[in-house]
DNA sequence: ACTTTACATCAATAAAATCTATTGAATGAC
DNA sequence: GTCATTCAATAGATTTTATTGATGTAAAGT
């Protein structure tokens, strides 16, 4: 048994086809059958269902590849920790965000740390916290920035910085004369809220305690993007909430429609999440302190009260 | 790097030279060597300091060879995964045992265990807990029998049974008249113990809450065997306590020295312990069944206080 | 029936791991 | 100071292994 027939069949497990696994692994096709099959030969069992279409996992062969990914990982981290001796930081490094986060934070930090750091070769992907979990746990992913807490016993976080929600509230509704708000003054019918998949969403529902989503009025408005939601709201089609750091960029005129939250503010909990191992833990560090000194001038510390991401069954 | 350069970096820092690393692994010192350097190239690293005789571990040497374990230990359990999965029970199974069990225990199990699991390759080896402890962290046993508890989080302990301590008293000793024995009657300073190294020894110090044990009387005996101690206190030169397991084998004549403590019964907890990572939990399962099938019909259940076997400092 | 897709098989070759034999450095004995 | 001895490194030969390109075969799609 090698690390190598191991990595040929996560290869296979994964895109279930020898020959894109072969592709993958920049070796021929017979290669990847044949190490694999020597593997098989080995143990005396079948890792793989050949007769099905797609290739499908063998039982045995299933618990195989979980245990294969923990030996790769495990044998990936010693260049880690060779790495870690040198004070070397660099390789490639795969991080995911979610997309209410991109559009503020990614230009806030994204040209420090590649000056700062120049031999790490970024990857930037922008991924559901769905997906984001996903490829966390089966190592697609190096780390992602999302909103948490998530309650996944595979991942860690660390916390980069708590995000108030605030108001956008247009003059024709009752709540624009109010000079602040509270979370009873919220209602979730009145909200234009982000498409499904965006946990922003998730947690302006949260927010709101209700019990039922499903049970919201007839009329709603749902969008993918927070320009359109205040372009909704600046027609009077309802108010929205904008995360702290999205309020920054609006253009003066629109200023006058934000309304904050009275303390505790609700706020979101953006967080650096990784995989428990701290694979590439030096990167992981440098990306949070890099993030952490240039939010520390756009958001002042605040009472804040965190509002969970995940979304109520 | 391949698992079969890990397994040599770890002979080599067991062994601390290349040519009995080498013999152990079953190829010629050149093979090893060769194999090693390219790992330390390929890592451009120095894992071994060949200048320091004997060869020394280099500090980032130390941290590769942890992993190294952890890796070989991961690759090991894919053949424990597939034994499994086949329900075969067999291969080589090194167990340690204390000697104050050993006598008593190992006939009674290990006939049945090797009629009924014939493709395990049982080795068994008396050993203090000291050195099972160290032996079963760095891998080498298995799993092990001795008294429990032992406050090590890397160890995962099967209650095996509780066995009782009885006193053994002769008939010129004031206790002798007792038919029964409390933790109070018991005066440390009368007591014939066994060695130092035996955890049993330390179990009847900490029965009898003693808090300082080197303030012990002058007048001491010990020794290595209850046969001894035994024939001493025969000789009316203190009382000693013998595990109960122990006391089923004595000579008719002797039964008559025996006292029982009241409930709850000062006791030993002996349990199967082995390594948190949980290799060849089959073959330990089985030894864990073997064991508690003959213990039964030996030992009933009694009412025990348990009786830590760690010494106190 | 023909084409495409996908994995297995085979023979050739390139790469590697291992071996035997030898060298060189360090240590200790006389 | 000379001479063994020990131990790892090196050199060269040999064997083993991984990989490749070409080919075969079976199944699915058209």
């Amino acid at each position: 048994m090698t690390i190598t027939q191991l990595k040929y069949v996560l290869a296979v497990a994964e895109h279930q086809n020898f020959t894109k696994a072969a592709e993958k692994s920049f070796v021929t096709q017979p290669t990847l059958s044949m190490q694999i099959q020597k593997l098989e030969d080995e143990l005396d069992i079948l890792i793989f269902d050949r007769s099905k279409k797609p290739i499908q996992l063998t039982d045995i062969g299933l618990k195989i590849v979980n245990q294969a990914r923990n030996i790769v990982n495990e044998a990936d981290r010693i260049q880690d920790i060779v790495d870690q001796q040198k004070g070397f930081i660099g390789g490639e490094f795969k991080l995911g965000i979610i997309p209410t986060v991109t559009p503020t934070l990614l230009p806030m930090f994204l040209n420090n740390f590649i000056k700062k750091y120049t031999k790490v070769n970024l990857k930037i992907e922008e991924l559901t916290t769905e997906t984001i979990i996903e490829k966390l746990v089966d190592g697609h992913l190096d780390a992602a920035i999302a909103a948490t807490p998530l309650e996944n016993e595979l991942i860690k976080k660390r916390v980069l910085y708590y995000e108030p929600f605030v108001g956008y509230i247009n003059e024709n509704d009752k709540l624009f004369n109010n000079k602040s708000l509270t979370i009873e003054d919220i209602d979730i019918d009145d909200m234009l809220l982000l498409d499904d998949g965006h946990c922003f969403k998730n947690s302006v529902i949260n927010l709101c305690r209700v019990a039922n989503p499903a049970e919201r009025n007839s009329f709603q408005l749902e969008s993918g993007s927070f320009e359109t939601l205040i372009k909704l709201a600046n027609e009077g089609l309802g108010m929205t909430l904008l995360p702290y750091l999205h309020t920054l960029d609006l253009k003066n005129a629109e200023e006058k429609y934000l309304r904050e939250f009275e303390d505790p503010k609700p706020a979101r909990e953006i967080s650096l999440i990784f995989h428990k191992s701290e694979l590439k833990m030096q990167i992981i560090e440098a990306l949070q302190q890099t993030i952490s000194g240039v939010i520390k001038g756009a958001i002042a510390f605040q009472n804040v009260e965190i509002i969970s991401p995940i979304a109520n069954k």
